[in-house]
DNA sequence: AATAATCCAACATCATGTTGTACAATATGA
DNA sequence: TCATATTGTACAACATGATGTTGGATTATT
């Protein structure tokens, strides 16, 4: 790498940086390119030489997170007992938690929700594809009340001061995943 | 109601509905001030009189779609064979749902999802409070992934051009909630 | 007629995105 | 190797557009 690639790698790491700080304690709508700049230690007209816009700095972060086809795991049988590759899942969020709970959070961005679905969607579809007895249509409906869930509760989780232990947490997810959320709750007959 | 109010309530009005249009077409913060009252017949500096900025609009009309104590039925025993009161969900959604799916949706709000899932929780809990065999602590995790499933394929039914029918979602709701996810799809053993 | 509200025009301030330029790093040609 | 041309990085300055406020014109209420 030569000094010249260095140095613009080494400043488009301190924007994006320095955004990431302000976005963490506001909604990016309230961030102007001055205080990135001011922050990351640069000329405010140099921000434009690497990105569009403030949001166009998200996007970069954003795209760095969803996995790509071949960092998920391939799918064979049936992890474990869940049946659904949700230890994946589960394990792709922990190694991102600092960045998935902000942008999964109440000052994140509703559309990474659904970049992380459909980043994950494929994979678990596969399972399913050439089986006949899999009615295709609900397969969707399905995938979507999953996802949706699993990410509500691992933010849910995260956010917790007094969190439930990872064991305890993967536990009652197979639970729930397993015999539904009915029963693990009694109801005065 | 005087003359004078109903000017009041309708400039109000045509400020929202105004913002509404705009909303559903692009992100909130590229709906300049300018654009909302030029549609509504106002100057802009109408909008001040009636509003603090553009999201002070949009948290009008985020409270007027989160439903109070008094609109959510009252819990006694458990309704039909859900156990959890999410006929009442289905319901709020469907009413309001030209709001909800754009609030819930891409472009919308991620902070309205949470509102919404904390005005309903005290309902569900109340079903379980003094009930000494409910763990409170997973009771939380439960109501969060619960919620965040519904919100979900509620969302993405809202979006389906061939939409599944009522009764086949309500239908498939029930099952997944009364016998979990892994009991809906067949694997290869 | 006096008071209070609705609405607007004009203003100062701030953020945006672009352009021209200084300076540093690299490539080229004797 | 050394001088020169070329490219890339960062910045200051500019034009434009959005923001929020203020003072005044107009219309309804008392």
């Amino acid at each position: 790498m030569s000094k010249r690639d260095e140095i613009t790698a080494q400043t488009r790491q301190n924007i994006i940086d320095a955004f990431w700080t302000l976005y963490c304690e506001k909604r990016i709508e309230k961030i102007p390119v001055r205080d990135i700049t001011d922050k990351a230690g640069y000329n405010r007209g140099t921000f434009y030489e690497y990105f569009v816009d403030v949001y166009d700095v998200l996007e970069y972060i954003e795209n760095s997170l969803i996995p790509t086809l071949e960092e998920l795991p391939p799918v064979s049988t049936p992890t474990g007992t869940l049946g659904m590759p949700l230890d994946m899942f589960l394990e792709l969020y922990q190694k991102n938690s600092r960045f998935y709970s902000q942008l999964l959070g109440d000052n994140g961005d509703p559309a990474f929700a659904s970049k992380l679905k459909n980043s994950i969607k494929p994979t678990i579809r596969k399972l399913f594809e050439d089986n006949p007895t899999v009615d295709i249509k609900e397969l969707e409906y399905i995938l979507e009340y999953t996802l949706s869930a699993m990410i509500g509760i691992m933010s849910f989780w995260f956010k917790q001061s007094d969190a439930l232990t990872n064991e305890k947490l993967f536990e009652l997810i197979h639970r729930l995943m397993e015999s539904g959320v009915i029963k693990q709750l009694p109801f005065k007959e």
